[in-house]
RNA sequence: GGCGGCGUAGCUCAGUUGGCUAGAGCAUUCGGUUCAUACCCGAAGUGUCCGGGGUUCAAAUCCCUGCGCCGCCA
């Protein structure tokens, strides 16, 4: 049979900041669903990448003395370092900076415009010059810029626009005649109800930056963002240098994306490749976000949950599957770490962990090490091979369907039932029994034909993880792991000796309450802010926070980390000890108004009474920055 | 404001076209087991299915309404 092609993508990110667990967790579902079509035989092409433009990275690129592509490329070589710890296997890694993206957008442009549906015109709108932003009317908060909240002016600019407008109905009849390109459907029915408001032509290029890829015939004009970021798709697929590898790749099977920029992929990027003659994508998929602690993930809010720190503690596989298995694609889910340590706990260390452990140590124990192959069956046996197959299609038919979730809940249900077999047929018992050991024999072959089964079935989620139980099994590592080997029964050869080894997930323990650090009270990771008691309005009232001008700072004789300030808290003077001396000099804080909680209990540090605290932000990797509150009168409520 | 969705056990959620005694996992309690990572197996639960009306022999499910939360509206 010949091989089905398969091509999926991920959003190319933006390279002005860290990943956050967002991002993670976006890049793992394609992941796994591009190592799934792999292991079911497809010939797979996984594509991810960085959307590298626009003016937000030249003002930053600016701010940092690089060029705009020095400085992108830095951030992009952390892009590629977490993927690789994540053990993302992606086949190519576009970049919109590069020749290929730049050659295949100006063939777009130049040819919608050749053909008349891109035009030059004039865009009108409201500008915030320190901004350097356009918005349109409806927009603006108050008459004013919604990003600073500065007065706008109105501003014509002179731009292209994409004909979006001829394209409505040709979307909609393709919409009607393929239901299932856009999900989940109530962010089709979203879509739907946008278009049905009419399709509007959109402007697709700016002059007020030039880090970007200039229309072809006209230089001063820069073809802005979604023009140019969505057709990395095409470009990546080899739409102008590799027709071969486009005819087999293209049409996309899917576009994975958050569900903030559907929009972008179900409506104009369709209607872009309508406009050029080419062929649609087949399915455009609306993740959900990851919700941490109840709460949308935002730097305002100070909750971005970092993937490198989570990965170094927990390791890529916990991780990976904590992502797969607790949230339902599509649907929001919810992150926090109690979440984390009990999915790794309760599945991982004592389900999954613990059957490899304990039937490798029984292999060892009562059989010296080897597996031997034995068919004296029972109804345990049989129940046993039965829900292996019925494991096996269910798992398959989730999957095809993208439900990961589902997927996994299945292979856990046989993971559980294994368990409950060792105890139905007692191998301790079976070793103490004389004539027991054909019994003994066949059932410790059954634990391990079903763990390996399990570990070629998860091994699209922890690929790491199916590696070692076939080490432990004393299997060779195919190159590839396969689903047929799942399909498949007794291949263990009789014989074959096991290689044990540590437990797989060891349990993670968690810690009572860390002892109390007085002297940074901020200094927590953002990713052990976790399992935050919920308090009242009243108790927070309790919490007396105020300005504070800071007097006088000076550093505490032998200790590396404390200042001592003399601070104004509106008529009165305090002195407090304050660990930020890795961060401040002592002369930079003077005269700032800082916020301070002024009845806090007194404590003794290095000999000096410390009355209050003053408040400050820290994000675990070494940044702290006090919170200040500039022009604020010294004694200010703070709430 | 317009359109749409959601509200089920302490927590996270499943409940297809109305037909159960309303379910699963985790957490809790109790019992068993000793191969195993205080693990595994078994048992026990607890529910105004958001509130109030209505349709029906029958409503978590359909209709109306109130409350709360969320999404989309370039």
């Amino acid at each position: 049979m010949a091989k089905k092609n398969f091509y999926i993508t991920t959003p190319i990110y933006y390279p002005s900041d860290k990943l956050h667990i967002g991002h993670a967790y976006c890049t793992t579902v394609a992941d796994a669903i591009a190592r799934y079509r792999r292991l079911v035989g497809d010939n797979v092409l996984f594509v991810t990448g960085s959307d590298e433009h626009g003016q937000k990275i030249q003002r930053k690129a600016e701010e940092n003395g690089l060029s705009p592509l020095e400085y992108v490329t830095g951030i992009v070589e952390n892009f590629k370092l977490l993927w690789e710890k994540l053990g993302i296997s992606y086949d190519d890694f576009i970049r919109t900076s590069e020749d290929r993206q730049h050659k295949t957008v100006q063939y777009f442009f130049q040819k919608l415009y050749d053909q008349g549906d891109i035009y030059k015109s004039v865009y009108e709108g409201k500008y915030c010059t320190p901004c350097e932003a356009f918005w349109l009317e409806r927009q603006l908060v108050d008459g004013k810029c919604p990003d600073c909240g500065r007065p706008v002016e109105d501003m014509q600019e002179e731009s292209y626009f994409f004909r979006m407008s001829a394209y409505a109905d040709r979307w909609f009849k393709f919409i009607e005649e393929n239901p299932d390109f856009i999900q989940p459907a109530s962010r089709r029915n979203e879509m739907i109800n946008f278009v049905k408001q009419g399709l509007e032509d959109l402007c697709v290029s700016r002059t007020t930056f030039d880090w970007g890829i200039p229309v072809p015939f006209d230089s001063k004009h820069i073809i802005y963002v979604w023009f140019d970021a969505v057709i990395n798709y095409i470009t990546a697929a080899g739409f102008m240098d590799d027709r071969e590898k486009y005819k087999t790749f293209w049409p996309c099977d899917i576009h994975l994306v958050g569900k903030e920029i559907v929009r972008f992929h179900s409506i104009i990027w369709p209607v872009m490749l309508m406009a050029m003659g080419e062929p649609l994508p087949k399915k455009v998929y609306g993740h959900g976000w990851l919700i941490v602690e109840g709460d949308k993930m935002s730097k305002s809010k100070g909750n971005v949950v970092d993937p490198l720190l989570l990965i170094e503690e927990f390791g890529a596989d916990a991780i990976r599957y904590f992502l797969l298995r607790e949230v339902t694609l599509g649907q929001d889910g919810n992150f926090s770490r109690d979440a984390l340590i009990n999915r790794i706990n309760a599945d991982l260390a004592n389900d999954l962990g613990n059957l490899l452990h304990r039937s490798v140590s029984m292999i060892e124990r009562f059989n010296q090490g080897v597996i031997y192959k034995a068919e004296e069956l029972t109804q345990f046996e049989e129940q046993l091979r039965e829900l292996v197959k019925e494991t096996v299609a269910t798992y398959e038919q989730h999957m095809d369907n993208l439900e990961i979730n589902e997927a996994l809940k299945a292979v856990w249900a046989l993971i559980s039932r294994s368990n409950k077999y060792i105890d139905e047929t007692g191998p301790w018992a079976l070793a103490k029994k004389p004539g027991g050991k054909g019994r003994l024999d066949t059932v410790l072959y059954h634990l391990a034909e079903v763990i390996r089964v399990v570990a070629v079935l998860t091994s699209p989620f922890m690929p790491v993880t199916s590696k070692k139980i076939f080490d432990q099994l004393g299997l060779p590592n195919p190159e590839a792991f396969v689903l047929s080997d799942a399909q498949r029964w007794a291949v263990i050869p009789s014989g074959t000796p096991i290689a044990k080894g540590e437990p797989i997930f060891p349990r993670i323990e968690i810690k009572e309450d860390t002892v109390e650090e007085p002297v940074k009270p901020a200094a927590k990771k953002p990713a052990e802010q976790s399992a935050v008691e919920e308090v009242t309005i009243d108790e927070f009232a309790r919490i007396e926070l105020r300005v504070a001008r800071v007097l006088a700072a000076e550093k505490v004789e032998k200790a590396d980390k404390l200042l001592k300030l003399t601070v104004d808290i509106g008529g009165a003077e305090r002195t407090i000890i304050s660990g930020i001396a890795l961060h401040y000099q002592p002369e930079e804080l003077v005269g700032r108004d800082v916020v301070m909680i002024v009845n806090l209990k007194e404590a003794k540090i290095r000999g000096i009474a410390s009355r209050g605290m003053i408040l400050a932000a820290s994000d675990g990797e070494g940044r702290l920055q006090v919170v200040e509150a500039p022009g604020m009168a010294a004694g200010s409520k703070v709430k």
